[in-house]
DNA sequence: GAAAATTTATGATATTTGTCATAAAAATGG
DNA sequence: CCATTTTTATGACAAATATCATAAATTTTC
């Protein structure tokens, strides 16, 4: 990680996508003064599994996953940060060590934000704290569904709705290529499944004329035949 | 649901397990003024997944499964409430409609606060609000790790830690069986198997020793060994 | 307490998915 | 640009799990 000033937060435009908007102008030249800059390469660690954090990241460019190891050995992507979201929100309100370990999967710029400096501005502003307990809720929301998906949907299904997903997420460029690159062992590691079964089920897709693949871009053919197996 | 009168709060021995804990003797007698008691009969809702909820539920006796439908049918227990705890917390800092169903599994007695007057109470008592948080960012916590074990390990290893969850969670009786009785459908909703497979991995437990089958009673016997395979 | 309904059990079989081995293709690093 | 490493691909096979059918056991209902 390499610091870096990236100046002030009121001139941030990725502060409008975080709970970081409901912040007034005294409060955002306070989180200037206590922020710092970094730059992230893709594929090195932010924080790990048990890591104690000492704030929370605001994610300015790039992507990150967060990632869970199984005891047996298997990693799952539970989620991904992205620009605007903040990273570590968690930690505001628990002093608990983290229970995942974020990966940037681009390059990233991030702003660190210490916790004493960002409790402050918890407890003073209850709009700030209101954002930051429904991103919670709302990632509550997404992981049971997800319990779910994972128990009772087959790999197919889950694969078809993770395409999708990362479709109406992420987006698409000029190729129609699913913007967000990732390895068939991370695809693996989002859909649950062993790489070798991802990397057929890739096969599967293509032969099937529900996807494209031209290297490692992936573009999305037939979103409605791929909703009604996501469905199944 | 029968409606009840379950006396003061602050007499209420439950309270001392939950958030309500925190609250000062005026707090307390606010909420017996707002609270009304219900008993619920097992098997019957309490709310339904997309309900929105009025308030919130706090059991006095009872437990119940908090269930998700998925879209191809199955049914998934993501969770159990039980004695001592809320029931429906989020709806207190969250205005969506529930994601889940809440089903009694036991005769329940409840008492249920409006969301207004438990939302009073939220912005006064801090302590209150830090408990509720911590709550929700526990349930997460649980709810990432539940995604991994879905996603990575088998029917076997997800028996095996529901089983032992079960003991941690709800004891044993003095026969030394498990005190929360469950059908081997709702084993199978709560491993996310089907209840053909549920039922064989019962017999199998039984053959090799590690539970002890008497009617509906499970008893566990071999706790180190499905220790063991909860790790696989 | 008998009939009906539900739950549990078991067999046979199909399907899905994982594992191990190997090789081709692509990316990386001097 | 070549050697090395990593990623992707594919075959053969094993293991896990689902599905369908049927029956026994248990519970519920009148």
């Amino acid at each position: 990680m390499q610091e870096l000033d990236m100046s002030k937060c009121s001139q941030c435009i990725v502060r409008k996508f975080s709970a970081l908007k409901t912040l007034d102008k005294s409060e955002l030249m306070y989180m200037s003064e206590c922020k710092t800059g970094q730059t992230i390469k893709k594929g090195s660690y932010i924080f790990n599994e048990g890591d104690h954090l000492k704030g929370v990241y605001c994610v300015k460019s790039g992507v990150c996953k967060l990632v869970k190891l199984s005891s047996n050995g298997r990693n799952q992507i539970v989620r991904f940060i992205r620009r605007g979201d903040l990273l570590g929100q968690r930690s505001i309100v628990s002093d608990d060590a983290v229970s995942l370990s974020a990966i940037a999967v681009e390059d990233m710029q991030v702003c660190f934000i210490p916790k004493t400096d960002i409790l402050t501005v918890f407890k003073q502003n209850s709009n700030f704290s209101n954002e930051i307990i429904n991103d919670i809720c709302y990632d509550l929301k997404l992981a049971n569904h997800q319990i779910v998906r994972m128990a009772h949907k087959t790999v197919r299904a889950r694969f078809a709705t993770i395409l999708l997903e990362l479709q109406e997420e992420f987006g698409e460029d000029k190729d129609k290529n699913l913007r967000l690159k990732l390895s068939r062992e991370e695809y693996a590691n989002l859909v649950g499944t062993a790489t070798e079964s991802m990397i057929r089920m890739f096969a599967n897709f293509s032969k099937e004329g529900l996807i494209q693949l031209t290297g490692k871009n992936v573009g999305i053919i037939d979103q409605v035949k791929l909703k009604q197996i996501a469905e199944e």
